[in-house]
DNA sequence: CAAATATAAAAGTATTACTATCAATATTAT
DNA sequence: ATAATATTGATAGTAATACTTTTATATTTG
């Protein structure tokens, strides 16, 4: 569970929120809240208030929840490549290995594992309303250069990696690995928002459609 | 050129910006600052500063600037479709009105028409950069429900209804319309921040990433 | 037990996102 | 031309946000 927060920047915080109570109450705390009552209106005296602590010390661990946010995310991907690099180990057909990671990718967290502070049903859903905010700013470029954005990046690569090894021809594989990471959130999204934007549903997964999706732009080679 | 305002709902604004130079001049200056400092940054104050107006005279025109953004949003789809529709009109071939709408959708807005206080090519990367954060709000299903999205999701069917007509077995004709729309905002993102993250490039475009795609994807009918 | 460290409480600042009031100008109607 | 009306501008005010600073109080550690 350690090696999770591999790769979250030192930066994104002034003081680590896994080394004490109160760090971890603010983590749990802020996913909670932000779920509840989206980002905008998520402010760091309401997270005092909540966790019984005050706006100060929260600001001794997070700069402002923009920050607070990018750990989050950061987090969050953390834990979906672990769980992808997991779940494809040593599957050695790519065809299989490719289907195996979009699955892991695209399919609804459900199961609350609850093990930690970190409710990864409640983060999912914060990333699927929120995570876009974290990069559609103005200083994108400067935290991207500060290294905010790795462990997403080096997810997005492992999977166009995997469409490569699928098909070696393809032209365009980190768009489509893009693609299907954006267009996951976003099917999401729809399905609760925008229903008639989407064929998502109770029955139809956005699992199904991006699968699909795939079968039908690869030209799977022949094993050699 | 009125038509284009067609379609703008009239909740959005609380006196129509077309009915005024005043209005005109919100519109024109709010769509340069957004682009220059941000959606985050800009408020009316400073809109009002840069076109030696009042504060309080904007707010006489829209509630916020989030009201504002929809707006803006609104126009750029309605502009959008009317160019998709007129581009389309009459081409008897499914297949390459499809690719023809798909053309006008993902093709960089470049020339600068400039005969209306709209400035289209920075309206355009407004939409890039801050379109998502029109929709990713807690109050999404009330706005929804107010008919505040309704060029875009019309414009949304409009290329899904392309689709189906190309292969009307395509089981995903609405989510693939939906994930061009907003990957191809996605990708010139990316292509401006994120390069490592898309194939698209000065000499490849979303045009003919997503042209391709849509090759891959659909079976194309024989003509009956 | 003393020293260091972490947290809490309170107060203060600048800015935002408005609202309200009133005066100054245009515009329009008679 | 004048009165009535609508529009805009200027000023001030409020509550909340996004912090920073200072001081006091716990808690931990050596």
């Amino acid at each position: 569970m350690q090696s999770l927060r591999m790769g979250i920047n030192e930066k994104l915080y002034l003081k680590d929120p896994e080394s004490s109570d109160l760090g971890k109450k603010i983590i749990e705390q802020s996913i909670l809240m932000i779920n509840e009552m989206g980002f905008e209106s998520f402010t760091f005296k309401k997270l005092g208030t909540a966790i019984s602590s005050n706006e100060s010390s929260i600001y001794r661990y997070f700069e402002n929840k923009h920050k607070l946010l990018l750990y989050l995310a950061s987090w969050y991907w953390g834990w979906l490549e672990y769980r992808m690099v997991f779940a494809t180990y040593g599957i050695p057909d790519d065809e299989r290995k490719l289907r195996k990671a979009i699955e892991i990718l695209t399919q609804n967290v459900e199961e609350d594992n609850a093990f930690t502070h970190i409710n990864e049903v409640i983060l999912n859903k914060i990333v699927i309303n929120e995570y876009s905010k974290s990069y559609l700013t103005k200083e994108v470029d400067k935290e991207n250069k500060e290294g905010y954005f790795l462990v997403y990046k080096r997810m997005v690569n492992r999977l166009a990696e995997m469409i490569m090894a699928v098909d070696g021809d393809y032209p365009y594989p980190i768009s489509l690995a893009s693609t299907i990471f954006e267009g996951s959130l976003h099917q999401y999204f729809l399905q609760e928002h925008f229903p008639a934007l989407t064929n998502c549903n109770e029955s139809v997964t956005p699992l199904e459609y991006f699968t699909d999706l795939i079968n039908r732009t690869l030209n799977v080679k022949p094993n050699d």
